[in-house]
DNA sequence: CTATTACTCGAACGAGCGTTCGATCGTCGC
DNA sequence: GCGACGATCGAACGCTCGTTCGAGTAATAG
């Protein structure tokens, strides 16, 4: 009743249309995939310190104690959210990545990816942008692998495409991902894809000033003081 | 003893040698500074929420209840190290905005400045990034006010450099803004001025990548699909 | 029919929280 | 000398927190 808690199944379709009848309303992992959106949503709201299990438990329709069938600690329930979050993350980039060769298009997928999981995913990826440093220990660690992966990915784009262009520009390709992520993790400060643009148009402008900036392809330059 | 609380000297050069012999060992402002300082300082690390006042109270080598002849609420002081904090940057901004009129210019001194800044303060520009959202009501909407002044002033600095370049492209300033923002405030997730480069050269870095991409200037264009 | 299992819950525990109270100690104006 | 005041603190209050316990229910297996 303890190690079972994350080792079922993941990315469940979320829909209940089995072909047994209705003995119990829902399957565990449907309930408990249930009661991670609602924490996933009140986290968002709240901040995870602030958010307690009681009010959790009362927005999912659980007791406090029904809470602790599902994980055996709050923190446990963070780490569910963001590894769950992140593995979606990861494997979306990889299978959107599958057979493009080309870094400027590797590019434009990854942004593209990236924010559409945001647009559909908000507060998920709210929480995992914004408790980064929350989890400790082996959780902590379990998360950051698959953040570094990410992050690895992402890095490999930006140094093809450093790489391309052969001027003597010195371009570090740590601090230009670091710059792109920062973009992209900011924007569930601003971003809200009900009422600015769609997130397709959201990404080709990030990808266009990306890659040629604000002043423009063929931009005259001038030398750096 | 309630009001007094913030109407008093700003940017204090918060070192004691004054002329006066010591008959109380510091001011009031100075040991409300340092109280703030090393309240900064922790919640830097343990986030607001978590972050508790006795925690507080002890590193700063006054009792619990001595905490409150400074500020009347834990609420109180996250908005003081705020106020002062954004006060500190907007017009340390303006400062050396002062007689700068070409926007690219205007761009590396902005740059240059938060940077600078985030060097110097990295404990209150990390707590002022990560809990935006925490303070409600009247004290949240006197900290936006500065932060709204501190966007519009970089906004226009932006435009103006979006207009220089009068090609079709269509990058909208609200966005292009945004994206500087997020590559900015995102710094304190990741760059540590003692073991990464100098804040001089990540400015450099930045404004380069910021005004013409990583494909570089005179970069050949493929159409956006 | 019985024993087992999965699940749910009300109630409580102990710890930690922000805040307040009343007393104490110096320092200064008078 | 003395009352007022700024500053400080130990102790406590009332509350919320994460977590646990034990009882209760319904379905399942033998």
């Amino acid at each position: 009743m303890i190690s079972h808690t994350y080792e079922r199944t993941f990315d469940t379709d979320s829909d209940g249309t089995a072909d047994e009848p209705q003995t119990t309303p829902a399957t565990f992992d449907q309930r408990l995939n249930r009661i991670l959106s609602v924490a996933t949503a009140v986290i968002a709201r709240e901040g995870y310190h602030k958010a307690s299990m009681r009010t959790v438990a009362k927005a999912a329709g659980v007791s406090l104690a029904g809470m602790y069938h599902y994980f055996d600690s709050k923190e446990r329930m963070l780490f569910l959210i963001q590894f769950r979050t992140f593995n979606s993350l990861l494997n979306g980039l990889k299978e959107k990545l599958h057979g493009v060769d080309d870094p400027l298009e590797q590019l434009r997928v990854m942004v593209r990816s990236h924010i559409g999981y945001f647009a559909a995913n908000m507060d998920a990826l709210q929480v995992c942008s914004h408790e980064l440093d929350t989890l400790k220990g082996e959780a902590y660690e379990e998360t950051r692998r698959i953040r570094h992966e990410y992050y690895e990915l992402t890095r490999t784009i930006v140094r093809r495409l450093l790489e391309a262009q052969s001027e003597g520009r010195a371009l570090d390709q740590h601090i230009a991902t670091m710059c792109l992520f920062g973009t992209l993790n900011w924007l569930y400060r601003w971003y809200d894809p009900k009422k600015d643009r769609s997130p397709a148009a959201l990404a080709n402008h990030i990808v266009e000033q990306f890659l040629y900036g604000v002043a423009g392809p063929g931009a005259k330059r001038k030398q750096t003081a």
